[in-house]
RNA sequence: GCGGGUGUAGCUCAGUGGUAGAGCGCCACCUUGCCAAGGUGGAUGUCGAGGGUUCAAGUCCCUUCACCCGCUCCA
C-alpha cells in the first residue's frame, strides 16, 4: 500500500467535514473527537451494516442453521455492583509508579525490593517481578552497597507497595542509581465516575460504562424471559463506552469516549470452539465485504500470556487487526472475538444473589447450566477510521489530489447530480432526477462552478458516482455516468438511473 | 505522567521587536459544453490561551492547552 501521510487524512478529515476535534473553539479536550457530517454518515453506515448483517438478515451458523441475534439499547450508567461483579472496579486500577531519574514507568504490583535481612535504614533496591536481568541488577547493586557477596538468607524481599513512605525514600529504582527516586503509588482509574443524584456522596458514585458488554449480561434472564431465543443465540447492542485512557493517541484510534458494537454469543459449552472459530472467521470476512479487503487486514490469535482474566481457559481470543498508517508496518486492533466462558453469567449469579436466574434451562438436553459466551467485540470508531485509512487515495493525475475510495455501501454520500452547465433546461433536468434519487439515498445536487471541481469534490468525499446532465439528455435521455474510481463515463437511459444505482449499493 | 517537536485565514505556509500577508479554497455575478479553466467583486484572523518584559510582542520570557513522535500504559 502507498504511505498514507496521517497527517494529511487528518486534514482532509477537517476540511470536508468527516472528524472534528471535540470543543474545538474551546482548545479542545485530550481524547475526545466530533464527527462532522460526511463522517456521522460514515460512521452510520457501518453501524447500520453491522446491525443489517448481525441482527436483522439472514446469518447461516457453522451447522448450517440461522443464526438468533436479538439487539438492546441498555444504559450508560448501571448499579455501580455491576463492575464490581465484572471485575472493573479491582482490575481496572493499576497503580503506576514513575523513576525520576530514569523517567521510566512501573506497574507497582510489578515491583519487588530486595534488603539486608533486619536493616531498617540502609538502601533498599527495587526490580521488575518476574525479570531475571533486573533482579539479578538489583542483587548487584545491594551487594554493592554493603560491599560483600549475599548468600539467599541474607537477603528481605517484599513488594514494593507494602513500603512505608521512609522505605520508599531509601529506595533505589531499577533503573536508577540515587535513593528516593520512585513517586509513590499513583492510581490510574480507568473508569469515568460521577454521581447519580444532585448530591455529590461517597454513597452515590456510580460510573460510566467502560464496556456495553455487561448491560447485555445483566439483561441475560429478561431477554430470555420476554422473546423466545433459545441456545445458541446471540444479544447484539451497539452504543458509547468510556475509558480513561492514560494516553489517548493517534487521532480517534484510543479515544477516551468511543462505541462499541459487541455481541455475546450464549453457546453449549461443549461447542465453544466451534462457535469461537465461525466468528472469528465470519467476523474477519465482514470487514472484508465493506472494503478492507487489501493487505491491510490481519487475524491474529492471542498468545496464552495475554490472554484476559475471563479467557484463560478458554478456547482462544483473536483480534481482527488493521495495517493503520501509525502502526505500519504492525496492526491496530478493530475488533476482538474472545471466548469469555462462562465467567461473566457465574460473576453476576454470585454478586447479584440470584444464581438460578442466571443460568439456563435447555429442554432438550433437560439441563441447567451457565452457558458459554463467544463476544465478538468490534469498535465503531476504529471500524471508520480503518474505512478512512483504506479510502484515502492520493492520486496526483487528478485535479483534486486525493480520492477517498469507499466501498459503495460505505459512502457517506452514494452520487452527484449536476447540470454541465447551469443553464438552458439542464438544471430543472437535474434537479429532477436528484429529488428522484433523494428519495431513498443520500445524493447531492451541485449546479455551480466547473464540472472539473465538482467532479474533484466528489472524489474528496468519496462519492462513488456522479450523474450529469447536458444537452443530449434533452434530446435523448440520457444521462453520464461518471465513475469515481476508474474516471469512467458511460451513458444510460435517465430513467433508468435510480434502478442502476439501487443494483450498485446492494 | 516524562522527554522531544509543532501551533499565524477553511487549507498550505511567509512574516528582520514597529500598519496582519501570499497562494489555493470559499461566496456572488459573468463566462463555462465533461475532470479544481478565465474575468470582476467579496467574506474570512481572540497570530492556540493566559500572564510578563518593552514606548511597542505573531516575534523575547514564563505558565498553560491541544496535536505529532518516543517512553509508559492498553483489565
Amino acid at each position: 500500500m502507498a504511505t498514507v501521510s496521517m497527517d494529511d487524512l487528518v486534514a482532509l478529515c477537517r476540511r470536508r467535514g468527516f472528524i472534528f476535534q471535540s470543543s474545538e473553539i474551546y482548545g479542545g479536550i485530550n481524547g475526545f473527537w466530533d464527527y462532522g457530517p460526511l463522517g456521522t454518515l460514515l460512521k452510520r453506515n457501518l453501524k447500520q451494516a453491522w446491525w443489517n448483517d448481525m441482527v436483522e438478515r439472514e446469518l447461516v451458523g457453522p451447522d448450517g442453521q440461522p443464526v438468533d441475534i436479538v439487539g438492546v439499547d441498555c444504559t450508560i450508567i448501571m448499579n455501580p455492583k455491576v463492575w464490581e461483579a465484572s471485575g472493573h472496579v479491582g482490575g481496572f486500577n493499576d497503580p503506576m509508579v514513575d523513576c525520576k531519574e530514569s523517567k521510566a514507568r512501573y506497574r507497582a504490583d510489578h515491583l519487588m525490593c530486595l534488603g539486608l535481612k533486619g536493616d531498617k535504614v540502609g538502601q533498599i533496591f527495587a526490580y521488575v517481578e518476574s525479570d531475571d536481568t533486573s533482579l539479578a541488577q538489583a542483587r548487584r547493586k545491594l551487594e554493592k552497597y554493603i560491599k560483600r557477596e549475599l548468600a539467599d538468607g541474607d537477603i528481605d524481599r517484599c513488594a514494593f507497595t507494602a513500603l512505608s513512605a521512609g522505605e520508599r525514600a531509601i529506595t533505589v529504582g531499577p533503573d536508577a542509581k540515587t535513593p528516593g527516586t520512585l513517586t509513590e503509588p499513583r492510581q490510574f482509574n480507568l473508569m469515568f465516575k460521577t454521581n447519580v443524584g444532585a448530591v455529590e456522596d461517597p454513597t452515590n458514585i456510580a460510573y460510566l460504562r467502560p464496556e456495553t458488554a455487561q448491560g447485555i449480561f445483566a439483561n441475560f434472564d429478561n431477554v430470555l424471559n420476554s422473546t423466545r431465543v433459545r441456545v445458541p443465540f446471540g444479544i447484539a447492542q451497539v452504543g458509547k463506552a468510556f475509558r480513561n485512557e492514560v494516553t489517548p493517541r493517534n487521532f480517534t484510534f484510543r479515544s477516551r469516549e468511543f462505541e462499541q458494537m459487541e455481541i455475546e454469543f450464549f453457546i453449549r459449552p461443549d461447542s465453544a470452539a466451534e462457535w469461537y472459530a465461525w466468528w472469528r472467521d465470519s467476523r474477519f470476512r465482514w470487514w472484508q465485504s465493506i472494503g478492507l479487503s487489501s493487505g491491510n487486514l490481519q487475524l491474529r490469535e492471542h498468545a496464552s500470556d495475554e490472554l484476559a482474566h475471563y479467557a484463560k481457559a478458554g478456547a482462544g481470543t483473536s483480534d481482527i487487526e488493521y495495517r493503520f498508517p501509525f502502526t505500519a508496518p504492525g496492526f491496530g486492533e478493530l475488533e476482538g472475538v474472545a471466548h469469555r466462558s462462562d465467567f461473566d453469567l457465574r460473576q453476576h449469579a454470585t454478586h447479584c444473589g440470584k444464581g438460578d436466574k442466571m443460568r439456563y434451562f435447555d429442554q432438550e438436553r433437560n439441563e441447567r447450566y451457565f452457558p458459554h459466551v463467544i463476544e465478538p467485540s468490534a469498535g465503531a470508531d476504529r471500524g471508520t477510521l480503518a474505512l478512512l485509512c483504506e479510502a484515502y487515495t492520493p492520486d496526483p493525475a487528478r485535479p483534486s489530489g486525493v480520492v477517498m475510495r469507499f466501498h459503495p455501501r460505505m459512502a457517506p454520500v452514494k452520487a452527484g447530480v449536476f447540470p454541465l452547465v447551469n443553464k438552458d433546461g439542464m438544471p430543472e433536468v437535474a434537479e429532477r432526477l436528484y429529488r428522484d434519487l433523494r428519495k431513498r439515498h443520500v445524493v447531492e445536487y451541485d449546479p455551480k462552478q466547473s464540472i472539473g471541481k465538482r467532479y474533484a469534490r466528489m472524489d474528496e468525499a468519496g462519492t462513488p458516482y456522479c450523474f450529469t446532465i447536458d444537452g443530449d439528455t434533452l434530446t435523448n435521455q440520457t444521462v453520464t455516468v461518471r465513475h469515481r474510481d476508474t474516471l469512467e463515463q458511460s451513458r444510460i437511459a435517465i430513467d433508468q438511473v435510480p434502478a442502476w444505482l439501487d443494483e450498485r449499493l446492494g
